[in-house]
Formats: C-alpha cells, structure tokens, sequence
RNA sequence: CGGGACGUGGCGCAGCUUGGUAGCGCGCAUCGUUCGGGACGAUGAGGUCGCCGGUUCGAAUCCGGCCGUCCCGACCA
C-alpha cells in the first residue's frame, strides 16, 4: 500500500471530549470516525487491525475444537419471550417491527439462537460441541462513552458449548480460560483473570480477563498472592473494631443527625465503624432492610446476586417514611417485624452499636446486633475498600480500574431446560445439554491494546496486530535515485510477505515521521538521498525509538527475521 | 432517567453580553523557495452559523420548541 493512496487522514487536533487515550489516538490516527452516540466507522487501518484479531482468535477457538458459524443478527421476539429474556433485557434490547407488525429484536447474545441448533443434537455421542461465531451485536446501552470501548454496535466474538455432564462443561470452560489468556497475550496484553458476577447471564460461574487501564469501567481487587476479582464479587477482611461489654440498649436524642458522618460528629455519638447503616431497598417490590457496618458500603451487584431479583431498587422515602416512620437518617432494624433484614457479615457478633429508632431525630444505642435484631439472612454485601485485607494472605488489597476484554460463563443447565434441548445420555436417559458461553469483543479489544500500548507521540502496535509491519518512510521523493532505490525496497519487501506501507507522500520529514509514530506502525525503514549514497537505510524500532542503519541488500532478511 | 455543557467551512475554535447576513489556526488547491523531526511566501477554493418557529427594517447573536453530541451520576453481560 501507497500512504498517497491510502485512506489514513491523520489528524493534528485531539477530537473533542477524548478522555480516553485510546480514543484520542484511534481517532487522530486514522482509524475511526463516530458516526452518531455509540457508533463507530472502522477506517482501513482499523479493518487491517481487527482482521488480525480475528484471525488470532479464530486460531486459538479452532484449535480447541471451535467450529465457525453465522447466525442472524434479527431475532423473532417469540424465542426471547421464550428464554424469558425479552422482558429481562430490557431497554437495552433494541426491538423493531417487520412490514407485517411482527416483533423482532437486534442480537444482543445468542444463546437462545445457537440453542435453537443445539435442539438437533440428540445423544451424548454428539457432544461436547463447541460453536462460535464473529458477528455484530447490538446494544442499546443507556451511555455510550470512552470511544469504542463501550458501543451500541460492536464485534463479538461469542462461542457456546454443550456437553452431556458438569465435567464436559469444566473441560471446555478451562480450554476457554486457556485459549482466552493466548489470545490476549498473542495481541500484545496483559489480562488479569477474575471472578466476576454473571449478571443477567445466569449460570454458575464467571471469569472476566480484565486489562488495566485508567480509561476502564471496571473496578478490580487483587493482591500480591494472586487473589483477584471484579468489585462486584470481591470480600476482604476489614479491620476489626473492639467493642464495649453489653449494656441495656437506651434511645437517645439526636436533633437533626442525619447521615452517618453528622452522628460520628454528635458529641454523645458513635464513630463510624460503631454504627449501623440502615437501608431501604425494594427487592421484586418487596420491602427489606439492608444493613451495613456505618463505614462500610452496599454493593448492589451482590444484593442482586444473592437474591437473584430482577429488580432491585432503593426504595423511596414516602415508602420509607410509611413502613418504618422515620425518613432516611434515622432508620434502624431494631424490634422491625415483618421486614425481610439482609446483615452484612461485618455486623456479626458485634455489640454496643448506634442505629437510628425509628424516629426521626432519635438513635438507639447500645445494640447487640443478635440480641436485638431479628436478621433473617447474613450476607457478603459491602464493598470492598483499598485498605481492607486479603481474605487469601491478608496483605493490603489494590484497586483498579480495568477493561473488561472477555468473559466466560458457565450456563449449566439454564438455557437448555427452558428451551427444551436434551440428549440421551449412555444409559438411554434425557439429559438437559450443559452450556457454557464465552465472549470476546473485538473492537473494544483493540481499543484495549491502545490503551496498554502508546505513548507521548501515538499508538505502539504490537507487531502481532499491527495494521502494517513496516512503513519505508522516503525522504525527498523527488529524488530520483532514493526513490527508485525506496520503490525497490519496497517491492523486494511486499515480495517478501511483509505487509508494508510506502510513505511516497510529498511531505517534509517532520511530518511522515510524525505521522508513523501517531499510526504506530512497530519498524519504520527510512530512505534518503544520504543512505542510498553509501548503500544503506535507516531501522526505527517504534517500541524503543532505537535506529539502526543497515545495508539496502540486507534490508529485507533483516526485517523479515524480525516478524512473526 | 437526574445534573452540567456544547452544536459556527474537513478538524480545533473565536464571534453572541451591547442584532447590521461571518473570522482565526490547522488542513485542502495552485505556484515558488525549502525539506533528515510537524517549513515559508503568494494566490485561491470551501460555511443552509444543528433544525423549526417567533421578535425585529434586519438574527450566528434575542425568545420558544425540537434534534444531536459530550461530561458527571444512575444504569449496564
């Protein structure tokens, strides 16, 4: 490829609103453009990128077994109504009419559509199967944001597997966490594996590979012993606090204590870690109490994940204020009845608490939370913080923020009970098919390579994905000599099998090697009109800055030893 | 959905308060001089000022509505 001929408009201004460095430089370097809020036009570079990608994950899932299909991105409302999945997903579900008023909706995940195959497979001889496609998904995702790290319209790569037992299942999700970990490391990052919450998804495991990066929405917790998990799951031990001997629990009067700060501030107050938070959440509408040590926050994810609803939302204070008679500030469990109470784990066996009443401005004090409050379910629900410990070694706990660039699910039996797909297993037996589901997104991926891989002047691609190995910059094209000695080198290269781009642009050399290093093409091969006098050109590693110079015949064998 | 901001040549922006039908930088075209780290000069092309309506002799500017985009939060496989 000619650069004078190429599609590559690099710019010199940051697009507006770039926070993520990705999207900074995916944009000024010419690979995408935004067409409307979560959409995204993929440039020539960027294709050559994402092939790449792809081919590197179709190598890996094809060599564990992987078999390639397309399915529909259209899908029949009847088959998510089916799934029960048509009112789960939502509004993030994008739904449309056909001319004759049927409903149908964009793919977001295909589990209902590959189950629809699966119901062919009908004995244990047939499987394990493992079945992936490389496709376009659709989201509606209530804020699109970071360029192409979270869009309404992407790759996915998403494959599926069955298998007749819970050890088959095991098989492939390990084959899969295998196979994931080669495929981010071959495009050039680091993935952290965690455990992670399976959300709408169900099942009965999840691992999410998760490159680091400032830009990421993620948030995960590791440790030096190797302990990691997204926020959403993750549990530490926090510092323990010494509390008082029993005591009578007393009411006392707090005027206009609202929160828990203004009581840790009250002068016959409690300090935070001695108090408990009280909230109010509706779970499937129904009422319950959380509670939380005063210091400590709710983790949301964890209440769904524990009670699996649908919904779970605060409740509001007009509700509040008529089940309980106090409004927000002034809640507490003590002597409620009728009221689911979810504990956090942190509150057992802890005495001597403050809590609200129950009435506004007054708190009881002197709680015994086993003596006094009927819990009805200990639970893991707060969030974890920086300074709590390792449940595994107990040293101090980081937090990050991260991209989320996989995740696999182990589905059991969910899917294939509701929809009906079976097999007879060795001894004749119907047997619900074990699912396990596996996604990559591949935009977001290359996105992610970006973020790990840059620096003050551009992209640093990683030779395995990048758009083109080498870039032969020529300076003073209209030299005749240098040249014609760059369009040989460059014939002699493509010849060769390296992919190579040819800056013949009419530019001073300021601007081509700018431009190289903003598009990141990993080795640059100058020619000038000084080299070619004595027979030589000029290798810029992009990764290192290092330039060597190396004679024009040896250029080729040279570069070539120093691909894939 | 709540809060905030913005929409003016391809890109980044000024102009709006104090109405008089557009300007800067980059980019683009032509010519010349340059050219191993984002050159300089000259000339030139390119704009329904997001859309609709209102006020006014006159609207990028004032008023109303709508649309779009971004940021924070909520939410989110």
């Amino acid at each position: 490829m000619r650069w004078s001929h190429a599609f590559v408009p690099t710019l010199r201004d940051d697009p507006a609103e770039a926070v993520a460095p990705s999207h900074r430089l995916l944009v000024r370097a010419g690979f995408i453009r935004q067409l409307m809020s979560g959409s995204y036009s993929l440039l020539p570079a960027a294709m050559r990128v994402r092939a790449k990608v792809m081919q590197i994950i179709r190598e890996e899932i094809n060599a564990i077994g992987g078999q390639e299909f397309l399915l529909p991105a259209l899908h029949p409302a009847e088959i998510w109504r089916e799934s029960g999945r048509w009112d789960v997903m939502g509004e993030e579900m994008f739904r449309l009419h056909d001319r004759k008023g049927a409903e149908l909706a964009l793919g977001m995940t295909h589990e209902e559509i590959f189950t629809t195959l699966a119901l062919e497979l009908r004995s244990y001889r047939d499987l394990p199967q493992l079945w992936y496609q490389i496709q376009t998904k659709f989201r509606d995702e209530p804020r699109p944001k970071s360029g192409v790290l979270r869009v309404r319209e992407f790759t996915m790569k998403d494959s599926y597997t069955f298998d007749v037992d819970d050890a088959g299942l095991d098989v492939q999700f390990e084959r899969h966490r295998v196979a994931y970990l080669n495929i981010f490391r071959r495009c050039g990052m680091d993935p952290v594996m965690v455990e992670a919450s399976s959300g709408a998804m169900g099942g009965s495991g999840s691992v999410e590979f998760m490159v680091f990066s400032d830009s990421g929405e993620d948030e995960i917790v590791t440790c030096e012993c190797g302990y990691a998990a997204n926020l959403e799951t993750a549990t530490s031990v926090s510092a323990p606090v010494d509390d008082p001997v029993a005591a009578t629990i007393e009411k006392f009067p707090t005027p206009g204590v609202r929160t828990i700060k203004a009581l840790a501030d009250f002068d016959s107050g409690a300090p935070a870690d001695r108090q408990i938070k009280t909230l109010v959440y509706e779970i499937d509408g129904e009422l319950s109490l959380v509670l939380l040590r005063g210091d400590h926050d709710l983790m949301e994810q964890k209440l769904r994940d524990h009670t699996g609803a649908a919904s779970v939302e605060p409740a509001s204070p007009e509700v509040i204020y008529e089940s309980l008679g106090a409004a927000p500030g002034s809640l507490g469990a003590v002597g409620v009845d009728g009221l689911t109470v979810l504990a956090d784990k942190a509150l057992a066996g802890r005495r001597g608490l403050t809590t609200g009443a129950n009435e506004d401005d007054f708190h009881l004090r002197n709680v015994d939370v086993e003596r006094d409050i009927t819990v009805d379910e200990w639970v893991d629900l707060r969030t974890v913080k920086p300074s709590d410990a390792c449940i595994e070694c107990g040293r101090p706990l980081r937090i990050d923020h991260a991209i989320e660039v996989g995740h696999i699910f182990k589905l059991g039996t969910k899917y294939a009970e509701i929809l009906g797909a079976t097999v007879l297993d060795a001894d004749g037996n119907e047997a619900a098919i074990r699912m396990g589901s596996y996604g990559i997104g591949v935009e977001r991926a290359i996105a992610a390579v970006v973020e790990s891989s840059h620096d003050e002047s551009g992209i640093v691609w990683p030779v395995t994905v990048a758009p083109y190995h080498v870039v032969v910059t020529v300076l003073r094209i209209q030299d005749e000599a240098t040249r014609a000695a760059a369009e040989g080198l460059y014939e002699d290269l493509v010849a060769a099998g390296v992919e190579v781009i040819l800056d013949d642009r009419d530019e001073r050399p300021g601007v081509k090697f700018a431009d190289a290093e903003l598009v990141g093409v990993p080795f640059r091969l100058t020619v000038g009109p000084r080299g070619i006098e004595n027979g030589t050109v000029e290798l810029t590693v992009r990764a290192t800055g290092v330039t060597t110079e190396i004679p024009l015949r040896e250029t080729v064998s040279t570069v070539s030893d120093l691909l894939p």
